[in-house]
DNA sequence: ATACATGCAAACACTTTGCAGCACA
DNA sequence: TGTGCTGCAAAGTGTTTGCATGTAT
């Protein structure tokens, strides 16, 4: 494992990824903000942007795009599914296997390269319904 | 088929369900609202915007939220997938079936009511790759 | 006549970016 | 020591909303 890209390992950095691993909500940025600046008030909300961002696509957090509301970050690098209460807005994880076979189905679908899918459910969480 | 809601049925809003019936390539608010405007150029972004939701939730339209962008609108009100290309930000149809045992699977979740479910597919378009 | 709809502009929520200074390797 | 990172503020998207006016029923 080498990466050419020279990443350095600020305070910042390190405690945002901190931050989302000790949080199991799945928060979104402003989530992960607030929090941050329980601890370190002077951490900008551009910076914890910027680590959320860095920090999926090195591949320590899980970024979930929501339809409809602001991203999320995940601790659980491993691709699993999501339900999104249509009342409260919060995210949470559905314990269903990812279904590889629907990738199977449509590799190579008409021309397209198909890298990844996602799949979120809506609906009314325990609390809401 | 009876609505309990007194919707007018302006100029505007025909012009914007037309245009929609019209463009075959998922638009989102800002494509509708340019093809609006080559015909109408006084109607504005906002009643393109109000009337894109409320067709979408008359059920005339398909409303299709797109995780990292512009939600866009279908025709084709029958539910069905959608793959977006990285590269052009393009949205296309995907030829698969609904996926009815999925919700089957995950139907009273841990106390959730699971009401619909999207998946997007994520890739390169023909095109780009 | 009167609710509903419109145009406009401003506000909104979420996110990115330009820049000058700072700090990790 | 130098490039990568930071804080700040401003700008950028996509969308909604308050308000006075207009219009379909």
């Amino acid at each position: 494992m080498h990466s050419d890209i020279k990443n350095r390992n600020t305070l910042q950095r390190k405690l945002v990824l901190e931050t989302v691993r000790n949080m199991t909500n799945h928060p979104d940025a402003e989530m992960v903000y607030d929090e941050v600046s329980k601890i370190n008030p002077m951490v900008s909300k551009a910076t914890v942007y910027r680590n959320l961002k860095l920090l999926a696509k090195q591949g320590h957090i899980l970024h979930i795009p929501i339809p409809d509301g602001a991203d999320c970050f995940d601790f659980n690098c491993s691709p699993h599914y999501h339900i999104k209460c249509r009342k409260c807005s919060r995210v949470f994880d559905v314990d269903m296997p990812y279904q590889e076979n629907l990738y199977q189905n449509i590799k190579n679908y008409r021309g397209f390269v198909i890298e990844t899918h996602q799949i979120v459910f809506s609906g009314l969480c325990p609390d809401c319904k």
